[in-house]
RNA sequence: AAGCCUAUAAGGAU
């Protein structure tokens, strides 16, 4: 059981869901039963693939099978409907875990925290935060808000534009003995974004340079964004310019697209014409988005002849067709 | 600890 469940997690983390599954089916095949830890193993492969409703049908099938479910199991079907952006389905779960006779733990939380976060239900996430502290003290750091709390916290509310409860979320995150870290800087800029607050951005981005954080590519593409959203097109293109000059971050298809954005954006079809060879240059493979937004531009300068030429680039690349 | 939790882009449809 503990060999099968190993190399389950290693074709889990390889992102290999299929060999995965097989080897869970050769298990059974084999006369080896599947403990809580295969389970929630497989469910973590499953959900790796996209495929969240599958980590919860194993989950069922686990209690089907008679087998104790615990914390981390209840943990990670919490988790599969958050992915589903289900929360009520995860709000449920955690419910049932209580009546199961099981604490919840930090984890617990932060999984129900991220689907109400990925449903837009900031509110539901601060309400769920309070009870989280209201119980800690009776748990000793069983269910102590984590790093990840907060972070979880903190994109929530830049989805919704809560800049100001953001950045409180950030300063109890200190006084908490947490560090902010690179998801910490990117949820502040999406509410930066969502604020409508560019200088904002550029102000939290510096002073988080300035205490020695290395921003990482995530950061970056968050903070062209937020530059983009202000409008502010020369900044942004200063800001991937940087990053350019920079060893440990590379411009990648999403950055491609926010500049690509901008450009049509900006009414810039020259701009984003040579954008395109510089992603070609860069070995950067075009997507969807990208594609959309250079023939976005060029319509927008109406270069007909160019827009067509652009099309018959897409037909060589199928794989963005998507 | 063999398993669980967090962040970034466009148009369309819903």
């Amino acid at each position: 059981t503990w060999t099968f469940s190993t190399l389950l997690h290693a074709y889990s983390r390889g992102g290999n869901m299929q060999r995965a599954l097989e080897i869970f089916n050769d298990m059974e095949a084999i006369g080896v039963v599947p403990n809580v830890i295969c389970f929630t193993t497989m469910m973590s492969a499953c959900q790796r693939g996209g495929q969240w409703q599958q980590a919860v049908l194993l989950f069922q099938k686990m209690e089907a099978a008679g087998i104790e479910v615990d914390v981390v199991a209840y943990n990670a079907v919490i988790s599969a409907y958050a992915k589903g952006k289900k929360w009520e389905k995860a709000w449920a779960a955690f419910t049932s875990m209580r009546q199961a006779g099981i604490q919840p733990n930090t984890v617990s939380y932060n999984a129900l925290i991220s689907a109400c976060e990925r449903c837009g239900e900031v509110e539901r996430a601060l309400e769920v935060f309070q009870s989280m502290r209201r119980e800690a003290p009776r748990t000793f750091g069983y269910v102590d808000p984590s790093i990840v709390t907060f972070n979880t916290l903190i994109s929530a509310c830049g989805k919704a534009g809560m800049l100001d409860q953001a950045l409180s979320l950030r300063d109890q995150m200190i006084s908490w003995n947490k560090t902010p870290d690179v998801f910490t800087m990117a949820g502040l800029l999406k509410a930066c974004e969502r604020a409508g607050k560019w200088e904002k951005a550029v102000e939290i981005f510096e002073a988080f340079e300035k205490q020695g954080m290395k921003p990482n590519l995530v950061v970056y593409n968050s903070f062209i964004n937020a530059l983009g959203t202000g409008e502010q097109w020369e900044q942004a293109f200063g800001v991937y310019r940087t990053m350019k000059e920079k060893k440990d971050v590379r411009p990648d298809v999403i950055t491609y697209g926010s500049l690509m954005y901008i450009c049509d954006r900006s009414n810039n079809w020259q701009l984003a014409l040579d954008l395109d060879k510089e992603m070609q240059a860069a070995g950067v493979k075009p997507n969807s988005y990208v594609f959309i937004s250079l023939l976005n531009a060029c319509e927008r300068g109406q270069q007909w002849v160019r827009a067509l030429e652009v099309y018959r680039a897409i037909q060589d690349q199928p794989e963005a067709g998507q």
